[in-house]
DNA sequence: GGGGTTCTGGACGGACCGGTCAAGAATGCG
DNA sequence: CGCATTCTTGACCGGTCCGTCCAGAACCCC
């Protein structure tokens, strides 16, 4: 009954992602997310409303698609429980290190720039924080069961103090640190969570 | 032998700092900063040269600042080490929290919109966070010297992860923790520091 | 194939912003 | 007091950017 479209809505947030995630919020263009896709900018302002919306959309994507990922490192059995913490910790260290060009997470950068001025942007972040301290609590707890942490110990508080740490080890990724100080991190980290008594 | 200067360029550091701490440099004008000032764009330009030197002066001056302040915390006698960084740790939870408008660290904030781009207020951050870990560490010494950490762990290694749970505190703290999380935070990394046997 | 509908693309408008400039003001020296 | 020098101010310029708009294209149904 009309034209239809030529694009992936879903390839467009994407490579929009991409262009805020390098650039920043303020310093990307829409021109710039124009180009990138090979939308005209009228297309891009009709099916997404505008430069504030169109970041809300990516950011409300990408939070979920990282919430996600860390879900599928994080889930399993209580047997492979503390392996999977351990690997998701060192994940963290490896990555931010990896990340020469100290573009970070999008999450904490976003939340950085936006999440003073922009209630939506603020609320969305929070929300996935709180979706990553589940996991890890969950997966503490099942570390718990499987004697790998101490049972007496209380699995929300380590399961902050862990997403902290990783929260941390980006910052201090960004700001520079080598992947030695990084997984020094990571290891101390996991050293110093209360083992089992015997 | 000529007309001296009407304005005092350290109060002109101090409000263009907080105009780049509440808005970002990329969203902050050189006119917002000419107003809070009173100043007129000519000399600020003429004292300062453009945006992007005047950010790098006013965020020089504020790590600087800032490094000062936290040395003034954790520096002290061996038997107060302890309760010094205990103060500290507590310290950045309770300003985290208590900063509502989420404007979070300048330190951070800059790292993340600029660091990626900026290679002079990239080394100048990293300069900051190993000054900072460089405080920690020494009175985490003094704390083992005193016997209230274990002695035959790596100083280095807690500093490190103590600093990366303290910008995890500011990054929760922006995406919108509660005061109870981030306090709760502190606690626990404190507790779970290694402490001498007996 | 015609008509209605939606998508496309790029030109355009209006606002904004970083930086410049020139005219004038304040100062100290001779 | 005049003069050289530096500071101040705000109008102005060139460029940029968000968002709009419209003419045309693609599509489906009848």
């Amino acid at each position: 009954m009309a034209r239809p479209r030529k694009f992936d809505e879903q390839q467009v947030l994407d490579a929009a992602r991409e262009r805020f995630w390098s650039g920043g919020y303020a310093a990307t263009r829409m021109e710039d997310i124009a180009e990138a896709t090979g939308l005209g900018k009228g297309s891009l302002y009709g099916a997404f409303g505008g430069k504030q919306e169109l970041f809300r959309r990516v950011f409300d994507d990408h939070c979920g698609t990282f919430v996600d990922a860390v879900g599928r490192q994080l889930r399993g059995d209580d047997a492979d429980a503390y392996a999977r913490l351990s690997a998701h910790v060192y994940a963290v260290a490896a990555a931010t290190a990896a990340d020469t060009a100290h573009r970070g997470c999008l999450l904490a950068k976003a939340a950085a720039e936006l999440a003073e001025h922009d209630e939506v942007v603020a609320k969305r972040a929070c929300a996935a924080m709180e979706a990553l301290k589940s996991l890890i609590e969950d997966d503490i707890k099942a570390c718990q069961r499987h004697g790998d942490i101490a049972a007496d110990a209380d699995p929300g508080s380590l399961a902050a103090l862990v997403l902290a740490v990783l929260r941390g080890i980006e910052a201090l990724g960004k700001a520079g640190a080598t992947e030695e100080t990084l997984t020094g991190i990571a290891r101390t980290a996991l050293a110093v969570l209360p083992r089992p008594v015997g």
